[in-house]
Formats: structure tokens, C-alpha cells, sequence
DNA sequence: GCAAAAGTGTTGCCACTACACCCATGG
DNA sequence: CCATGGGTGTAGTGGCAACACTTTTGC
């Protein structure tokens, strides 16, 4: 009984372009690949799905490889199909994006797999069609923080408005006046105002925010839509 | 030099998710499948990747298939990847949705494949995990369809602004009020408004538009961005 | 005491919604 | 002549952008 025994098998990668965000610039952390082709040169984090694993595990599973990070938001983005886009053999890629608290991951796996934080927009060039992987993840955060409460992910548990208004600035490449930045994210009704100021080796601290995941619940109910435009 | 060789090779198939329009309502193009497993059940029209053809060419070569069109609107969706979709062998799915001007397909093919439309929203059920791809394509279509000048892509060349409306209405799930919607559509200023009147079967004729591509690029230039609101 | 960053309100405008009547035609 | 569907304008409102000064603190 060999149903589907007619047709090919391809090999399927799975590459991830993971976010962060650190001192006003978005950041994406990329690895020195160690294998051929391409030894040496910069790339997106990534290997081959298993078998017996679904494709989001073995995104998972890449993204704690090389950050030691579980339970973080990861999305599927796009499945890169040309033909040639690995020499070596007939591959298809298929994409996560994910984003990250940056003072979470685990230094020392990033110094084992040879990876460093670059400022998007200031990467190197990148392997096979990478780049365009990264352009294409970019475009996508750029509608999900719009529509979708998907920032905080890249901040600290506690931030404070100026944090977060440089963020969004970050994502959308724009700026934005920090008072109607203020209106518009508190008329939302999703963030916790906390007691505590914090002092960024600055003058007069800033008071902390924190995400209120219930909060946002609740005005999905009452059919409020989060939004922030660029 | 066998690089990558001790990697899995997974089946991939290409399942597609065709809408047309007609009579006020979005139609979904579905095949009832002529092989096991699943033999007699109705299904999107699928097929699997070869090793010597991209996804968006495997793709395109479905849909050409089923309703001998080429060169329409077709962009890939998501890849589905549980590890048991396929009771068979592993198998992930790149979807991909397909916009088409329902008056154009080929009758006779439709006919050789099992094939018919149904409304979305009265569809019956489908194999696998192919319900969950026509809830994603619509989600994806309403979307685009706001962001994007693609429901003309549903039309023929020449309609009226009734049945540009109730096409927005059955993609959005809404009801619009007529005079708002003619304004929001005019002020896009990306339609010609034709001298000939369409009479169906109706009192008073209504005037056709055409859309006009170039109109829209020139919006783009501006910096005008198009949308719909729901 | 001064430099650097945080915080705070008001006004004007534009875009969107709501809404009702007349017109043309075919039967 | 009447039923059906196409076409048209206005007024009110709410949300958004523009805009400048005061406060706190570390040095």
C-alpha cells in the first residue's frame, strides 16, 4: 500500500529571523554559518525539519538552540520556494520570525554558535536569499504591531512610554509626537501604571508600564480593536 | 560530497484555495478527490511539489488544471505542517488562494475533475485540515482586499459600483450604505467611470467602471494609500 | 545652575457616519 | 402606473495631528 509513491521528496528547512530590540534600534540576531556552502559567511539561524516533527516544533526548537529561550512569540512567515535558492540541493525554506526580550537570551549559546545582534538596517549580506527573508519579516512586524499587541514582546516585562514610543519608531521607521503617543496608547486600556520610576543613568526617571494581557482580553470583548499607526 | 545527506525528505503538496464571485456571494471552487485516502470526499484542488518546479509554478500548474486560467491573481497563504495532516505519510501543505473572475473558467475541465462551486458559508465539510485553510484564506482575503486593489481580481473587467459594493459586503461580512461607499471608492480616484450602463434584467440601468492600474500607480506615487474599510 | 529627559492640554481640521428622497425603466 | 433598483448631498461628530512649556534630577 504505497499511496503517493510516485512523487518527490524535497527537503524542507526551517530559518528563523529573531527580533530584539536594544538602546533605540531593532536588532536581529544572526550566526557565522559552520557547515558548506556558504562556511563562514552570515546567516539566519535555521536547519532541516525533521520527519517526525511539525514544523513549529522545529522552529521551536532552533530558536532555543541558539537562545536557550521557550514559550516566546514565534509566527510562521513565508515558505521561499525557488527552485535554486540552495546550490546544493533542491531545498525549500520555510520561515519563522520571532521576538524577543534581548536581555533574556543566553550569552553563552550565542558565543558557541558564533552569532552576533546587528542593527537591522545595518546587516551584512547575507546567504542565498536571507536578506530578502529579513525585508519580508520586517514588512510583516511592521503590520502586526500595528494591529496586534505583539511590541511588548520585545521590551522588558516593566517599560517605561518613552521605551515603547521608541520601539514603535523602531518598527515603523518614523517619529512620532511622544503626547499623542501617550493618547493614543493609553486610550487602549491595556497597559498597568506602576509605582516605580526608573532611572536610565538619566535625570528624571521615567514610571513603569506593564502589559496587562487580561486587560487587552477584556477590550476584545468590548470589541475594541488595538491599534497604533505608524 | 553528499552535504545535507543525512536529512529527511518530506512530501510536500500544494493545496489551493479558489474564490470567485457570483450573485452577491464569495464562491470557493471545490474538487471531490478521485484518490485514496479520502476517495469521494470533497477537497481543495492539490497536487505535489516536483522535485524540478517551484512552489509558486506547482501552484500555478494547479490552478491551471482545474480552470485553464493563467496569469491571475495566486499568492501563497500558509505552509500547514502537523506531523499527522496526512493520515498517509508526513506531508506539509503550502497553500496558496487564488482570486479569479468567475465567468472565465473553463466549464468542460471543471467537469473532467469533479469540480464545483460552492458558497463560502455553505461549504461542505473537507478533508484533512482543509477547513482551517479556506478560514485562513478568508481571514488573508479580507485583509488583502482592504489594503489592496484585488477585488477587482473577483470582477469581470467592466462592473457597477452595486456589484463592486455587495462584492466588498460578501467579503467583509457587512452592509455598507451605498452613497458612503461610492464616495470612499471615488476619492481612490483608480476608476474610470464608463459611458455605457449595464441593464440586468433591471429597471434602471447601472454604469460600469473599469479599474485602472495606472490610475493606481500613480496613487502609490503620491504617496495615497488605498483601503476599504470594512 | 544648567543640561537632559519626562511629563502634560488645547485647538483645528478632516474624514467618516448617518440619513431620505428622486429618477429611470420594464412590466 | 407602479415596483424595482440606481443615483445623489449634507450636517454633525469624533479622532487625529500639530504644537510649547514646566518639572525633576544628576552633574
Amino acid at each position: 500500500m504505497t499511496l503517493y509513491k510516485e512523487y518527490d521528496r524535497l527537503l524542507v528547512a526551517v530559518d528563523c529571523i529573531i527580533f530584539g530590540f536594544h538602546g533605540d534600534k531593532l536588532k536581529l540576531l544572526l550566526i557565522k554559518r559552520d557547515f558548506e556552502p556558504e562556511k563562514g559567511k552570515w546567516s539566519l539561524m535555521g536547519g532541516f525539519a525533521k520527519r517526525e516533527e511539525s514544523l513549529d516544533d522545529a522552529a521551536n526548537r532552533i530558536l532555543t538552540s541558539l537562545t536557550g529561550l521557550k514559550d516566546v512569540f514565534l509566527e510562521q512567515l513565508y515558505c521561499f520556494n525557488s527552485v535554486d535558492r540552495d546550490p546544493v540541493e533542491r531545498t525549500i525554506s520555510v520561515t519563522y520570525y520571532s521576538l524577543i526580550n534581548i536581555e533574556d537570551h543566553d550569552e553563552e549559546l550565542i558565543k558557541q554558535n558564533d552569532a552576533s545582534w546587528f542593527d537591522l538596517g545595518d546587516t551584512p549580506n547575507l546567504i542565498f536569499d536571507h536578506n530578502e527573508m529579513v525585508e519580508r519579516a520586517h514588512q510583516r512586524l511592521k503590520y502586526k504591531a500595528e494591529h496586534y499587541p505583539v511590541g511588548f514582546e520585545l521590551l522588558p516585562p516593566k517599560f517605561t512610554m518613552p521605551e515603547l514610543q521608541s520601539l514603535y519608531e523602531a518598527i515603523f521607521e518614523t517619529e512620532m509626537d511622544k503626547r499623542n503617543f501617550i493618547k493614543r496608547i493609553g486610550s487602549l486600556d491595556i497597559l498597568v501604571k506602576l509605582d516605580e520610576k526608573k532611572r536610565t543613568s538619566g535625570k528624571k526617571g521615567a514610571f513603569l508600564y506593564q502589559f496587562d494581557p487580561e486587560k487587552y482580553q477584556q477590550q476584545l470583548k468590548t470589541g475594541n480593536k488595538f491599534q497604533v499607526k505608524p
